[in-house]
DNA sequence: TTAGGTCATTTAGTATACAAGATGGAGTGA
DNA sequence: TCACTCCATCTTGTATACTAAATGACCTAA
């Protein structure tokens, strides 16, 4: 175990609050109260808060104190179609170095994903769902790489968090375990394809179902409106009278 | 004109020096040095560097005085294998939402490279060359994609210092005009091609030269030191001898 | 002459102080 | 009741102070 910085400590421990949904989107994240439970100023605390934005999980600048992200529908579609890009590669570098302890690694982290999911412990599933990905990055030896896929598929939980169902668990383990087998097989662009194809079945998880909160309030509530209106022309002319002289 | 703030300007002095080699590798950056200049206290100085650093142009921490950074022949390669991946998806992208006036941007784009040519500015060239493919991310209108492009492209002028030939001009108008050519007939797969063919040559007419300076210092030492060891033997016994003592 | 050691100087790590801007609530007038 | 203004408080932006580590020069001993 290598000692981290401290700066580091806060920066890790935010990062995971934010992705297991332990701090929602759209919390605040004021810099003394952060760093209270570590016994750090400031100082520490405001450098892991940089960090998380530029990794695009938190919102800050402008002296309004640090949220947790709130990304928009089109961030989301731009941060999963650059995510699907770089798995791609990935895949193909994982594929044109492949080792049979790669198999080795990979299965046994996939028995580990079957295991949390029988137990139902969602919290478990959805991290070492996560993890998969990390795990296939790592292997391409590839630090840039690396650091990318993970600050994206960090992100994309978020993203779950935002827009997924409740319990939307990512429930995706045998798209995971055709992507190894595709790998053992050496058959790489089928390998590739797999990949694609899980990336995009989870997009679709993350974003196709109804927004549960957040930042498509204005679309949730314009459609409330005009039901409303709606209503209140067929009830009430008067108060219908009232609302188009509200909006003059 | 937007304004920056304080430290978003030197960020952005910092990293163009870096990119046009007005800072080379190695060089150091001590913290008050850089922030006199701009008459601001090390706190926003440090916050440069810290997106510099994450950035991958300058190494600092472990409280050693920051420096340019000297990326290794290894680590170049990674960046341009990222780089290859996502510029592929730019021209995926950008050709699947193509609009004439994309046409006449890059265009325009082109012919200021040319003239630049012909001026035989360098400076000019090399700048020129590295916003081309930050137009084409631009293009895309994708901000994560955007980002990770502009790192990814700053970087390889940065490894472009090092590796380079001195006067290594990119010289590749020609090829950012077939990859555009593509476009403009809608031959997406063409245009692919085209981009992936042409980073790799810039990759190549990175990487593929003697060292100029830098980071393989070790192998160029052991290179010599073997010469001039087989020089010895055939020469004097004795010189040869405390050398060999010398490494036991 | 050179290897190693000591000390002064430089420079980064971290906390804190202070100013300025954001936030939220009480009070006022319609 | 509602909207709006003003003020107290909270929170951030930035500079600075203090500590401790790194650096480099000089000096000493073999």
């Amino acid at each position: 175990m290598k000692k981290l910085t401290r700066a580091e400590t806060v920066y890790r421990a935010l990062r995971q609050a934010i992705i297991e949904q332990d701090l929602g989107p759209g919390t605040k994240l004021p810099e003394d109260e952060i760093g209270a439970p570590f016994n750090i100023s400031r100082t520490l605390v405001r450098q892991a808060l940089a960090r998380l934005q530029s990794d695009g999980l938190v919102e800050a600048g402008g002296k309004k104190t640090a949220t947790v992200a709130r990304p928009s529908l089109s961030e989301s579609k731009d941060v999963f179609r650059v995510r699907r890009a770089l798995e791609r590669e990935v895949i193909r570098i994982v594929a044109e170095t492949w080792t049979s302890e790669n198999g080795t690694l990979l299965e046994s982290h996939l028995n580990k994903e079957d295991a949390a999911r029988e137990t139902g412990d969602e919290r478990i599933s959805v991290r070492l769902a996560a993890e998969f990905h990390i795990l296939l990055a790592e292997l391409t030896q590839n630090p840039v790489l690396i650091d990318y896929v993970t600050q994206l598929v960090s992100r994309c939980s978020l993203i779950l968090a935002l827009y997924g169902r409740p319990h939307a668990t990512d429930c995706a383990v045998d798209e995971h375990r055709n992507v190894v087998i595709a790998l053992r097989e050496g058959n790489i662009e089928e390998a590739v394809r797999q990949m694609d194809h899980h990336v995009s079945l989870v997009e679709r998880r993350a974003l196709n179902d109804d927004v549960k909160n957040g930042p498509r309030l204005s679309e949730i509530l314009s459609r409330h409106a005009s039901e409303i209106q709606a209503e209140q022309a067929t009830d009430t002319i008067a108060i219908h009278e009232r609302q188009v002289k509200r909006q003059a």
